[in-house]
DNA sequence: CTGAAAGCGCTAACAA
DNA sequence: TTGTTAGCGCTTTCAG
């Protein structure tokens, strides 16, 4: 069934019908009947056609590098959230951490299938930027800072400062570091630049040796702390760029009898909700994930109605949650 | 720019550009000028305009009460994995477990707006038969069994069947039963059915007063823990619903002095990552989460391609994961 | 294999 | 306020 055989079913005219689902310029007989007979018929406009007329969509992409992280999913809630509230649906793509899969999937948001579009990525390269300067509708990066676009990120730097000096504070003199990939700026570099930072400030010189990339990953940050405790150098703090590193790093410390905090102490960034279950309760940096996707969408709802030419770069701060990982005396 | 213009602007008929897109029954030299004049023009055809007249969305809509869950992201990422492979775009509604978004999500779909839906639901009333039937396009339940319905579901009865005789077998005497919402057939009524099998194997008889309901989360995991152990009977194991009304139990025991295995035994179902970082590793049964998604989206897939009127019901088995949390002598 | 032309179902401009 | 009607951009006959 179609606009104008419901409308001739329902005795009025098809404009008429059309104004009830749109703006409602109609008189009250009118929609009574329109009203009726959606009930007897149970029509339902078309969504796609009245997207080629009207050019809204109702719908906003939202691109993920992964669906199963705690720190995605909680942006992802607090998207959905907002962006539902104005009856927004979400237009998903996992890109599996695929770089390909990210700049298709832009590709296809620049057909006019979204109104507006999210960005999780942890990587910019210039072709990124590139598609994302050709969009033909509003874009907002969370979770990153790319400058001369709209973003939402988290002080990456600050929180793995005030992690590092925590650690510090209490007495560790030889620190040892398990990051993530320099390429991505939040949780790669800037965290690295953090708790190279607290070194600087204390008159600590970075002993390469105990410095290891790894993967967002337990099984990864396991396989670093191995890598990292068969130095000749012991350390006597670790900092993890993420709560899932540090898992990792405690587990190889249980199975190898390394006390926490006796012999090492563990702080890392993420405050995940698996911290404080560890068998030591884990120090780490809260991030605003939640926030950060509602004042993403917030951000994007903005954009899209009147997009202005300045571009906005929100940093959301942190909280430090101390727990028994570092509870040296 | 439009199919006319860009067919002009390539020097080929809109029909040919059309054709392009779709079937390809084209020659050579044409496709070669469209290709030409795409890379110039950067020209993409409307998803709208194609699916008012072609009637194919190539979306999918999955419909799931929250985001951030470990096991429904799983699903999730099984769902996008393969229905990404076929070219399908996920169109998400986070429920935020409220009733009515589902319900009215279910309408949103009836419009021509996705070509079939998932559903992860937790309880089934008649309004979602009665809307699930009306359904004109393909529909698949993820983690429910309904009968009538295409589902890929757990079996939630063995697994907490399984996890309760583990530990009776290991000498268990006193068993206590923590679990979820009893209108969940599958989290809450069959794993409740499960454990009551076991007991009644093992001629124990239930006590009430040692039987919570909990939410699905740590927190009341830990109250319900609370009121357990004030009971006068002292428990010497539970069966938690999840893992995460474990995790809230354990909490409550290391806050109380309470040791696990050797004061109680606690085995739950799910699996989750955290259960082995849990300063007691956790037992649980494993339930193939992520291929649920994907044999979801398999059986979504093929109904989409012409449905059959045979309904079918995929029951997933389990897997025990013995840890230290039942490792009693 | 090709192009012209008739819609798909709806919205919006326009005239009433 | 209302109804008529010309498109929106594309696909798909149909006749060549």
């Amino acid at each position: 069934m179609n606009i104008t055989e419901f409308a001739k079913a329902a005795g009025v005219s098809v404009s008429a019908v059309s104004r009830y689902f749109n703006d409602g310029y109609l008189s009250e007989d009118k929609r009574l009947k329109i009203e009726a007979a959606l009930e007897s018929t149970g029509y339902m406009p078309s969504y796609s056609a009245r997207t080629v007329r009207s050019k809204v969509t109702k719908l906003v992409g939202v691109i993920l590098p992964k669906l199963s992280s705690e720190s995605i999913s909680r942006v992802t809630e607090g998207i959905s959230e907002v962006l539902g509230a104005e009856g927004f649906e979400l237009l998903l793509v996992n890109t599996a951490n695929d770089y390909n899969r990210e700049i298709s999937s832009l590709e296809l948001f620049r057909q006019n299938r979204v109104d507006g579009v999210i960005l999780l990525a942890s990587v910019f390269t210039d072709l990124h930027r590139s598609l994302l300067s050709k969009m033909r509708v509003p874009a907002i990066i969370v979770g990153q800072k790319l400058m001369g676009f709209n973003c939402v990120c988290h002080n990456d730097l600050g929180a793995a400062y005030s992690m590092t000096k925590l650690m510090l504070d209490k007495g560790a003199k030889v620190p040892a570091f398990i990051g993530a990939n320099p390429e991505d700026n939040a949780a790669g570099r800037d965290r690295r630049l953090g708790f190279e930072k607290a070194l600087a400030e204390a008159g600590i010189e970075l002993d390469k040796s105990l410095c290891e990339i790894a993967k967002f990953s337990m099984e990864s940050g396991y396989e670093k702390a191995g890598r990292i405790f068969t130095q000749k150098k012991k350390p006597d703090c670790i900092f993890c760029a993420t709560d899932n590193i540090a898992a990792g790093v405690m587990l190889y410390c249980r199975e190898n009898n390394i006390r926490i905090p006796d012999d090492v102490m563990i702080g890392a960034v993420g405050d995940s909700r698996m911290g404080r279950l560890l068998y030591v309760p884990l120090s780490s940096v809260h991030l605003h994930y939640k926030t950060a996707g509602i004042e993403g969408a917030k951000m994007l709802l903005n954009e899209m109605k009147g997009s202005s030419s300045v571009h906005r770069i929100m940093q959301l701060e942190y909280d430090i949650i101390e727990r028994e990982s570092t509870a040296r005396l």
